[in-house]
DNA sequence: TGAAATGTTGGGGCG
DNA sequence: ACGCCCCAACATTTC
């Protein structure tokens, strides 16, 4: 049998600085590239027009593509990471695995599995930070415990970082110990049970000039003032460590966007409660209304508030909604609404292209004031001072939502001052600090 | 990475 | 010229 060496790409999906293919190709001679759409996660999905497998495979195809001009390819299963390994093991002889740190808890204990499995048939299973510049337990308070407030997790970050954390896997090096293979296609999205859809895959040429004003930019949603590279760091299409080195250089404000990234993904490591429930306990107290009519009008975009029904609008038909929006309307749902922020949160992982569970997670607790260092339960969002400052001219509104002066549009799903004075008293009595009590 | 309520200040109208 | 009131503009506190 041939000996060989794998590389299991998962959300790291491209040749260029990587570091588990760094060092598998430094190390072995044969290194076979493997890609598993996961039956554990796809089967799961309901709707077969699924943007993000589409991206997944396109991504992989063009992987493949990339791989097929060194005279290799990747080689795709449709199948459980168990099975594929067990076939894998029967095919060839494999010294040893490469894998990425994947941190969300499905991945934790699917990579426990995978070990196990494979360290029982006596193969290494090698596994490399590569999706961040700090991970789990790389910033920590003195006294070894994680941060839970993200100022001066920022500032320990930004002090402990160097060229060491910056620099890049040179994979282009090593190029010559693939696995050689012929090329062919891989599975078509067809044969993985999806079809294709219209999925937009945003430029990261374009990004590059938007970093450099994104504090300027990045709060008017009537513009292309965001990167828009959350879809690429989310599948990895795109290295951290460029990334970073890049916009250290130019924009501290978007620099700090990154460090949110990495703080949500070590919250969510080191406190893996909070996919169920509040980060702070007492906060799953709030009672929520829970109305699934008012929910529904929410998620298409017909509260009767033009800001929110924008942002649901452009959710809806392009899979990405400007990150101001999101906030809009997640301050909407849980404050005006009064509607359990794990709903929101639910929905938005449903159409997100970009959905990142410990982001959407801590974008959610946070809107909803149950998360570590989230906004405070009073700060409600006035739907008509957000137009006010971030979309003066109405320009977003009117892409989205053009009928909003007819009376063919709804009337206000319910009215802000009340719904901010019922939201103030819900989350009192839940969080016991209602005074009439006394 | 709020907004509303409440407090303070100071200019101008006016008796 | 003075005091009084009004109220915008700004600051602070509260939710």
């Amino acid at each position: 049998m041939q000996k060989l060496a794998i590389v299991w790409f998962r959300r790291d999906l491209r040749l260029d600085d990587n570091a588990a293919l760094y060092h598998a190709l430094k190390k072995h001679k044969a290194v076979l590239p493997l890609f598993i759409f996961d039956t554990n996660i796809l089967n799961q999905l309901e709707d077969k027009y699924d943007c993000r497998v589409d991206f997944i495979h396109q991504q992989i195809s063009e992987l493949n593509n990339e791989l097929a001009e060194q005279g290799s390819g990747i080689k795709v299963y449709h199948d459980t990471p168990e099975n594929t390994f067990t076939k894998l093991t029967q095919e060839f002889d494999i010294e040893a695995v490469y894998t990425n740190h994947d941190y969300e808890p499905y991945a934790k204990e699917r990579d426990e599995r995978i070990s196990k499995l494979l360290n029982d048939k006596g193969i290494v299973f090698n596994t490399y930070k590569d999706q961040v510049i700090f991970e789990k337990d790389e910033v920590l308070k003195k006294d070894g415990t994680p941060y839970t407030v993200y100022t001066p997790y920022m500032k320990i970050w930004r002090e402990q970082l160097n060229d060491f954390f910056l620099s890049s896997y040179p994979t282009e090096k090593y190029m010559g110990n693939l696995y050689p293979m012929n090329s062919s296609p891989i599975l078509s999205l067809e044969l993985l049970g999806f079809k294709k859809t219209d999925v937009n895959i945003p430029s990261k040429k374009a990004a590059i000039d938007v970093i450099e004003n994104y504090d300027k930019t990045r709060d008017i949603p009537s513009i292309k003032g965001t990167s828009r590279l959350s879809v690429h760091l989310r599948f990895g299409t795109i290295s951290i460590r460029k990334l970073a080195r890049f916009a250290l250089q130019h924009n501290q404000k978007y620099v700090n966007e990154l460090i949110w990234r990495e703080f949500y993904m070590m919250i969510l490591w080191h406190f893996p409660h909070v996919v169920k429930s509040s980060f702070k306990p007492g906060y799953d107290a709030v009672k929520w209304r829970d109305d699934e009519e008012q929910f529904k009008r929410w998620c298409e975009g017909k509260t009767g508030y033009p800001i929110v029904d924008a942002g649901m609008r452009e959710l809806n038909s392009t899979g990405w909604m400007h990150n101001r929006v999101r906030m809009i309307v997640a301050s909407f749902l849980v404050k005006d609404l009064l509607i359990d922020w794990r709903w929101g949160e639910a929905y938005f992982a449903q159409k997100l292209l970009d959905f990142e569970l410990s982001s959407n997670n801590g974008g959610w607790q946070w809107a909803a004031g149950t998360g570590c260092d989230a906004a405070p339960y009073f700060r409600v969002f006035n739907p008509y001072l957000q137009t006010k400052k971030f979309d003066p001219d109405l320009k977003y509104i009117k892409k989205w939502v053009p009928e909003f002066e007819e009376l063919t549009y709804p009337q206000p799903i319910v009215d802000h001052a009340f719904a901010r004075d019922r939201a103030l008293k819900a989350y009192k009595i839940g969080l016991n600090k209602d005074e009439t009590k006394y």
